[in-house]
DNA sequence: TAGTGGTCTAGACCACCGT
DNA sequence: CGGTGGTCTAGACCACTAA
């Protein structure tokens, strides 16, 4: 390493000499140019980044500090660490993050449980719960004026809803709304939705590029309207948790607006404080 | 430092010649002394723990080694460090940690926002929000079974109630049951509740230095039965949000079980998932 | 065996804080 | 100014994985 680190130490001094702006650290620095390399694509969900000594090469830095990088990366679930064999970038279709955003969860653990590791069709399934998806709806309209504000489209532009109803031992437990903005999910179908067998999220990634890191739900009690009491098999008036989501991708950008309507007369969502 | 980590790698070789447990690396063993030392209240809350250097000097290992087991006990919330003044155990009196339990918060922050930094009496406000506390009960009885279950306690063991309604604008907005084990929580009277201001948290950690350190909660949808109607001015029968809360103290000890029915028409339970 | 991440050390320098 | 945490480096060795 012939100029080790000349680039920070220079916007460090930088950064103490102007009263501009004080520079990130190094290893900040680092983490968002591989933020840069996943957003892009260039290193995609499954595959395995260069090794730390690697980059440290390539930024000329010490590995140390491409490690701290990584450390930021992994803690943000956008990487995982394999010893021995690499990191990796993180994907919904690996069982590990599979159900890191499904906080539903049958209150007694035994009685919902199927054979451990089975999957309904277009099963989204953990915690021996087995869950069941069935696409009411799947249509492509202009965004209402809500929608297109909370994922920063314009009003009128074009948007999806998927209405769909999961299932858990053939009793409706969720009604979800979802909707994604029409531009990053064209092609997206309610045949192309039936004929998916895992994940939602995993479908987003896989077949339209497009990968939720992280999401801010807000969760309420309400009465069950009429349409939705039929639907989900309940009284009209029956309380039901609604949990309204709003997901982000890199840079946090929101890409899925989703509100469902669950029964918790045997489930609940499970939420840890730490 | 005349041995440096002799113990670490005695144990370390140890560890890869038997077939017996391996051993945790050094900064986890140095982390669980410092818990060891927050546990027995060797630093308690609000008071600085000793310097890196000092403490790596007392385990005989390198200051890094020191930083990264400090690392954990800050992502874990155990510490904070202040940055050329040391680093300090974690309390709920600071404002920084004050609301980090409290998930209720306005739909539109605008409409409930009192006086900036305002806090009413009894108050634990946040998020410009400002909640009163109403003390509806408190009185020590025999843990019925379910209690007792959660709370890792036996049967008919003395554990304490609290019943109380927060309120916002003058409008009731959640009713908590509060079950505590009467051991830890001697001498935990109506009048000394009422007589605290301040979070609730704060006062156990205080008076009865109890740290509350994390929490698992289950939120279900449920319907007002006829006395919480009455209590929080709704009509029988409305939605409320059940949130039951389990908070562990140092070695995930259980020492609160919580039972909050909240009125969800103008707050909503908010989380991230990350 | 070669290559990867994981641990540990030692030392330098910086940014920040209170005195 | 001295002491604290924060960053960065360089190098050693360990643990794990795959070929």
């Amino acid at each position: 390493m012939s100029e080790p680190s000349s680039r920070a130490r220079a916007d460090s001094a930088h950064a103490a000499a102007e009263a501009g702006p004080t520079f990130a650290p190094l290893y900040r620095q680092i983490r968002d140019l591989l933020v840069g390399g996943l957003q892009s694509g260039e290193w995609k969900p499954g595959e395995s980044i260069p090794s730390e000594v690697e980059l440290a090469a390539r930024y000329r830095v010490s590995q140390g500090t491409v490690r701290k990088a990584i450390d930021e990366l992994a803690a943000a679930h956008l990487v995982v660490r394999r010893q021995g064999r690499g990191t990796f970038v993180a994907s919904h279709r690996e069982v590990r993050s599979q159900f890191r955003f499904l906080r539903l969860r049958p209150d007694d653990p035994e009685a919902d449980a199927g054979e451990p590791g089975e999957q309904g069709a277009q099963g989204e399934s953990g915690h021996g719960m087995v869950m069941t998806s069935r696409v009411l709806e799947c249509r492509r309209l202009r965004a209402p004026s809500d929608v297109a504000r909370v994922l920063g489209l314009r009003g009128g532009e074009p948007v999806a809803l998927i209405r769909r109803l999961l299932e858990t031992e053939g009793r409706p437990t969720v009604l979800d709304d979802i909707w994604l903005p029409g531009a990053r999910f064209r092609g997206l179908t309610a045949e192309r939705l039936d004929a998916w067998h895992g994940p939602l999220y995993a479908l987003f990634e896989t077949e339209f590029g497009t990968r939720m890191i992280r999401a801010l739900e807000r969760l309420k009690a309400v009465a069950a309207d009429r349409d939705r009491a039929r639907t989900l098999q309940v009284p009209e008036g029956s309380p039901l948790l609604l949990v309204e989501r709003v997901s982000l991708t890199y840079a946090d950008q929101p890409v899925e607006w989703r509100r469902g309507y669950c029964v918790t007369g045997r489930h609940h969502y499970f939420n840890e404080l730490a």
